[in-house]
DNA sequence: ATAGTTTCAGATAAAAAGGTCTTAATATCT
DNA sequence: AGATATTAAGACCTTTTTATCTGAAACTAT
């Protein structure tokens, strides 16, 4: 299955979202998240190991130990995450790699194409970790502002 | 690197693109295709082995051998091709796998996100092989109906 | 201090994707 | 018939991605 990013990308994501909709003053133990996210364990420990030296959780060892967010979710672009754990794309690239396409002349599909990856672009890079997490706040009777994360 | 689909897909795409670009009344050799997509030969082979039993092509072994196009271009649609190869994806599910969102309620983005796989389904969906070859074949001085396929 | 808890770090393993090679089969040409 | 050309088939290898394991380090509470 192919999508627009690897999965530590999809679940890096899923695990911010799921600490930008706690109270950030807690650590919250790994094993918590990855029980509510569905992550494999291990698995997500190695993430929020790469992730923490991007600066972007902080965490603490031992008893009442665990994650926490760093970086406040409303500036963690989508396109940041994903270009982290998976390189940042080539978008002026043809989707399908003809080389031929778009140097003297174009296919018929050129604009459709370039369409298309720039609607893609534009969601990875307008939309933040921040912006998962609204009504699903509601849902649980927390507002953001309540939060009064960072 | 991640887009819609493996290499392969993308691999068979080009290559069935070419072949759609050419005179349909001979067989053309796995080399020369090789050559001018810029795929490695053996594993163009291997591709051409799966598509061959897949009807989209049709063989010849031996000299004035290769290979040619079975089915009419404009019929193979890229999600088919794409589905061939990666399996058929789930353009229902949340793109980063929230299974909380659109239970009982929906996230802020759940439309923006069903709109952008929309667009891509529609994209794959609406798209044949023959759809990239116009241009191409103006430079080439060839237009698709002096060729004459099918 | 000590015991218990929890992340850190790195090694390792398993699975999937991408790519190569070799031999066999088949077709054509002379 | 024999030589040559070309794909078929499948085994094999390499790299990347995904996932797990283990021991050490750090923190807390008692
Ligand atoms: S062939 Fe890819 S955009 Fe034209
Ligand atoms: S969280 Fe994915 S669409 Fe709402």
């Amino acid at each position: 299955m192919y999508m627009l990013y690897s999965k530590s990308s999809e679940y890096v994501v899923r695990a911010l979202v799921y600490l930008a909709m706690k109270d950030n003053a807690d650590f919250i133990m790994v094993k918590e998240i990855s029980e509510h996210t569905e992550i494999p364990q291990p698995f997500l420990s190695k993430i929020f190991q790469d992730i923490s030296r991007a600066k972007w959780i902080t965490s603490k060892k031992g008893k009442n130990g665990g994650v926490k967010l760093a970086v406040n979710p409303a500036k963690l672009k989508l396109l940041d995450v994903i270009s982290y754990f998976d390189g940042m794309q080539d978008y002026s690239r043809c989707m399908f790699g003809h080389k031929e396409c778009g140097v003297s002349s174009k296919c018929a599909l050129h604009n459709k194409c370039s369409d298309l990856k720039n609607e893609i672009y534009d969601f990875l890079n307008s939309t933040t970790i921040a912006d998962f997490t609204s009504i699903w706040k509601k849902e649980n009777k927390v507002s953001l502002k309540e939060l009064k994360i960072f």
